[in-house]
DNA sequence: AAAACACAAGCAAACGTTTGCATTTATAAT
DNA sequence: ATTATAAATGCAAACGTTTGCTTGTGTTTT
């Protein structure tokens, strides 16, 4: 004997008055008497009257829902980014729908297929480690659902962007290890299909070619990411006697690696041998030594792909050149990279 | 000049059939000939046809949608809770609304709302520290929305629940310290409103108890979570050389804070005191001396929480008794805990 | 006192599906 | 050839809102 939710329809019937009338009341619109309004919502209360957003959605042509799809919920990063995400947009009123990829590209699609169906007034996406095809995105951006890319972006698509400026971070790395007085700095990088590990590869490349050096080349070391594999990396190179005096990583993780590796060898961070990661993940500052790292502004790169989101959701124009919001991610000093003379 | 988006109305239109007949095409219904199923599925491929999910939904009377409420995104335990329950959720076909609280009762109610209007089909909850007060979630119960709770959960609600064996695990954290030769073994506790930080200090307290202690009285400091109010009690623990000689802290940073304290004041972990943590927090294994924890297997909880909900939607039965699954935390042995003799 | 005007409330259509039932057509059983 | 049966499709209502338009009152203006 479970008696179904109430509806509006429920209400007019009860108070003998139209549906729209009851529609008017509860919406606060000022063409129903305060009196009638008052009888209406106090109803309403009493009999627990929810609307439901559903039916509102659909004749109203829009749900007040924001896709976000990120490569993985639980990395720091990502975990940062929808924390920024959903403080903005629920004090704006919208609900935030999740999805992960898991790093795969199919995984993916099917998200942005169930965001679209869904009918999302938007979306706000980091794309997967193997997203080289946009096709999914594309139908984004033909269905006119505004699309925002955040820290890993398809630069050639015309969307709105949040990026770090990784080239620069990576160029202020290298400087910052120069200036420490380390001579053959190698680079250790990820994946680089994912376009912040390119630019960052870039930044290093750059530093190193603009530097005093007089052995300019660079010394790199691509797709290691985990500190398993950065530990393995450096072990190598210990045994084969070519360590470089410095590292900077374009993961903390790696930087990590590289760091026991270094420890179990009785090699000295910093005196012997400089590193730099980039992240800020919450153990670097934990540590000993702790790691010099950069600061991503991850909550306020979230927050910020909510704030323009909302910009091109609340103030609709025709041809809005997308823009680019690049976030200059900061270097924060620890023992790892100072040499103490 | 933008075409809208099509709808199964204009599919039926262009290819001179019924809506019905292109729904139950589209649906790969029985009742529709393979011959006409080709056409109309061919031609809304053509015109990118997506169904909309929420005319869907206000038909169907369901969304599936699931809520999930929890105090911060962005903590580790969350975020892997978070993981598990979209994993298992999504390849179930349901999609995810997520809210958090900020720990704030009133946002938590907030969100309890929002997930009713949206007709979410279940919803999923960690509380917030300030909820002491049920209504909200009563209303959930009330409304026949199947309502599971994880981790810190309102006892006294009756719903399922996914927790660990908090108890259990505190009881055999003292055990081992006791094992490893400490004597006076403090508690460092978080919020007693929580539940978690009651169970893990009826836990202690128990351990101490039954010990074979000439001394069992214990020793217990409250409302302690972040690693700078630890070291703040730590610090004056070592000056009013009142110090124990082994902290069980109810969270991992509290445990680094005491950690800290000790290094700085050249106290020696474990020679001196032992110190186990709890959460397994990433940085526990990192840093040094490795801290000894307990996993919660987070990620597992999430993951169970969605499977039990699911059971729940799918076998939708009159007078469920709520169950509680209970998972026990790992005790995961390192170096802070182990007295070297 | 008639016309003009607010104001409050009611009517009905629409949003895009799904689905029970009715109808048509082709096939099988008598 | 007639009837019963099955197969394929069409019809229309329903889900719970929102909103333009119409209608009915009572108040102001001339």
């Amino acid at each position: 004997m479970k008696k179904k939710a109430s509806t509006i329809k429920d209400i007019a019937q009860a108070l003998n008055l139209n549906i729209s009338t009851v529609s008017r009341a509860l919406n606060n619109s000022r063409k129903i008497s305060d009196e009638t309004k008052k009888l209406v919502q106090d109803y309403a209360e009493k009999v627990n009257y929810r609307p439901n957003a559903i039916a509102s959605s659909l004749r109203m042509g829009r749900g007040n829902t924001i896709g976000l799809v990120v490569p993985r919920i639980n990395r720091q990063f990502f975990s940062n980014l929808i924390y920024g995400v959903e403080e903005v947009l629920n004090s704006a009123g919208y609900n935030l729908l999740i999805c992960q990829s898991n790093e795969l590209l199919e995984n993916e699609k099917q998200a942005i297929n169930t965001l679209i169906n869904a009918r999302v007034d938007g979306i706000i996406i980091s794309i997967s480690k193997q997203t080289a095809s946009y096709k999914h995105l594309e139908t984004v951006i033909n269905r006119d659902i505004p699309l925002i890319q955040t820290d890993r972006v398809a630069d050639l698509l015309p969307t709105n962007k949040i990026v770090n400026n990784n080239f620069k971070a990576s160029y202020i790395a290298v400087q910052h290890l120069l200036d420490s007085g380390y001579k053959r700095i190698a680079h250790i990088s990820g994946p680089l299909a994912i376009n912040i590990y390119k630019e960052r590869l870039n930044g290093y490349t750059k530093a190193i070619e603009d530097s005093r050096l007089s052995d300019k080349s660079p010394i790199i070391f691509e797709n290691i990411i985990t500190d398993s594999e950065a530990y393995k990396l450096a072990t190598g190179l210990i045994s084969d006697k070519k360590m470089p005096d410095a590292f900077f990583a374009a993961s903390d993780f790696a930087a990590l690696g590289i760091l026991k590796a270094l420890k179990d060898n009785n090699i000295r961070v910093p005196d012997d041998v400089g590193i730099v990661g980039f992240a800020n993940e919450p153990f670097t500052e934990i540590i000993s030594p702790a790691l010099t790292s950069f600061d991503q502004y991850s909550i306020e790169m979230g927050r910020e792909a909510a704030r323009i989101l909302l910009d091109e959701l609340e103030n609709k124009q025709e041809n809005r050149v997308p823009k680019q919001i690049t976030i200059d991610p900061r270097l924060i000093v620890r023992e790892s990279s100072i040499r103490r003379l």
